[in-house]
RNA sequence: GGAGGGGUACCAAAGCGGUCAAAUGGGGCGGGCUGUAAACCCGUUGACUUCGGUCUUCGAAGGUUCGAAUCCUUCCCCCUCCA
């Protein structure tokens, strides 16, 4: 079998399904086509969860065809119900045409803008879905769509079986999403809509509606949902979404989202978020786990904050964690010299290092021996922090357990 | 519109006049073991505190009471069945 689009697809471990595999497989083999994927801006940023969708765009470009990337301004005002249990809340326009253009920025990292041929389009669904007129919708797009068929579809199905509330605004998205793909096709002559697997309903509605519609034989490829070996959904952690934009998130806690990962993700993670060639990615299954964690932070973390970033962030995690010094990537924050001088509560500049929101918590930190200062455990809470503390470039690490340290910096 | 059920902390869910800052489970955080992993074990999980306490919180606002998450009134929201 010869390399193309669709087989390094599936040994990577994108494939969930298609709507026709193999002449999809054919016509990818013999032409170059436009495939597009829709992203929903309800953030200033996409997160780890998306990554998957991006990977898949430059896997588009990698084979010379063309990704078109839709920037649902026009969806995310309606919301998609499909994997969620609850609607969501509404957010405005402006507010979204913000996100836009902040998360197309992050789609010129990852993406090649530089060929004519592959570099991708960005379009905006708002641009026709604003335009619409309801009567003719209902005509032209509605007669298409039985509410009996949208029943059994999961988005709706699972809404109406847990008792969730879906409410009419919802239902009418997938119609919406059906007609992108329609759009796209006439605009672009996009032949192929890849997505999450959850976004299977929608994808093939997009394409019985340019059958029907257009008499154009369309096919929609969706990408297995991924859950840790812990069975979490992967990009929410704890403290929050992996954000994919530094002024988010910053390169070394990106870094060290990758690091942190369950041993048996490891290789799978370098086949899906790498563009490790699949035979090293074998080879390198014998290296040592931790190395191989090294390896993946490194290469995510420089697709998409750089070289430099990446190896700041193995650096610093490697002053951090291995001679427990102070790594330069770590973040800083700064204190005026007056406020050392005089000397400062150590609950105070706790708060200060934002490593807690709360006094309490602090002292919570402290009593369970989960508060260091440059390495040291504090066990009173009335400690007074001077220039005592700090090394002679001015710096004194804080730290809040093993993995989250903060420099704080006089001025 | 009618009848019923319900809204409790990050989530789920108990409590239904004082012993309630509120059981229990999940999640989070910290500690131990280790490899910055998993699993497991332990601690902790509203804020402030001079560590004596103080303040705010059980959908919202009022009221009864020495005392309310618990009782009453009005309002808001959700669900089920009927129309």
């Amino acid at each position: 079998m010869q390399e193309t689009f669709l087989k390094e697809f599936q040994e990577r471990g994108y494939f969930h399904q298609c709507t026709d595999q193999y002449a999809l497989s054919d016509l990818m083999s013999k032409n170059k086509i436009k495939a597009y994927i829709g992203f929903d801006c309800t953030a200033p940023s996409l997160h780890v969860g998306s990554l998957m969708q991006i990977m898949c765009l430059r896997l588009l470009q990698k084979y010379g065809h063309q990704p078109i990337v839709l920037l649902g301004g026009g969806t995310t005002l309606i919301g998609d119900p499909s994997g969620k249990e609850e609607t969501r809340k509404i957010i405005n326009k402006k507010e979204i045409d913000k996100n836009i253009k902040s998360i197309e920025n992050t789609f010129k990292i990852f993406l090649k803008t530089k060929n004519p041929k592959t570099k991708p389009i960005f379009v905006n669904n708002y641009t026709w879905l604003g335009k619409l007129n309801y009567i003719n919708f209902l005509r032209d797009v509605g007669k298409h769509f039985t509410v009996n068929k949208m029943l059994t579809f999961d988005s709706v199905k699972l809404r109406l079986e847990r008792e969730q509330s879906l409410s009419y605004m919802e239902f009418n998205y997938m119609m919406l999403q059906a007609y992108d793909f329609h759009e796209l096709n006439k605009k672009y002559k996009c032949i192929l809509q890849i997505g999450g697997s959850d976004q299977w309903g929608n994808i093939v509605n997009g394409t019985d509606l340019i059958k029907r519609k257009d008499k154009i034989q369309a096919y929609g490829l969706t990408t297995p949902l991924i859950t840790l070996s812990s069975g979490a959904k992967m990009g929410k952690t704890e403290k929050g979404a992996i954000w994919l934009n530094k002024k988010m998130l910053s390169p070394y806690d990106y870094w060290q989202f990758w690091r942190n990962t369950d041993d048996k993700d490891v290789i799978n993670f370098l086949k899906l978020f790498t563009d490790l060639d699949l035979k090293e990615i074998e080879i390198l299954k014998n290296k040592n786990i931790n190395q191989l964690k090294i390896k993946l932070a490194n290469e995510t973390t420089n697709m998409l904050h750089g070289l430099k970033a990446a190896k700041d962030s193995e650096l610093t995690a490697q002053k951090t964690f291995g001679e427990k010094s102070i790594g330069k990537n770590l973040p800083v924050i700064k204190i005026n010299k007056e406020i050392i001088i005089k000397g400062i509560n150590i609950l105070d500049i706790v708060i200060h290092s934002k490593l807690a929101i709360s006094k309490s918590e602090i002292r919570r930190m402290i009593k369970n021996n989960g508060l260091r200062i440059n390495n040291e455990i504090i066990t009173d809470e009335k400690k007074i922090i001077d220039q005592n503390n700090f090394d002679n470039d001015n710096n004194m690490k804080v730290s809040h357990g093993k993995k989250h340290h903060v420099i704080i910096k006089i001025i």
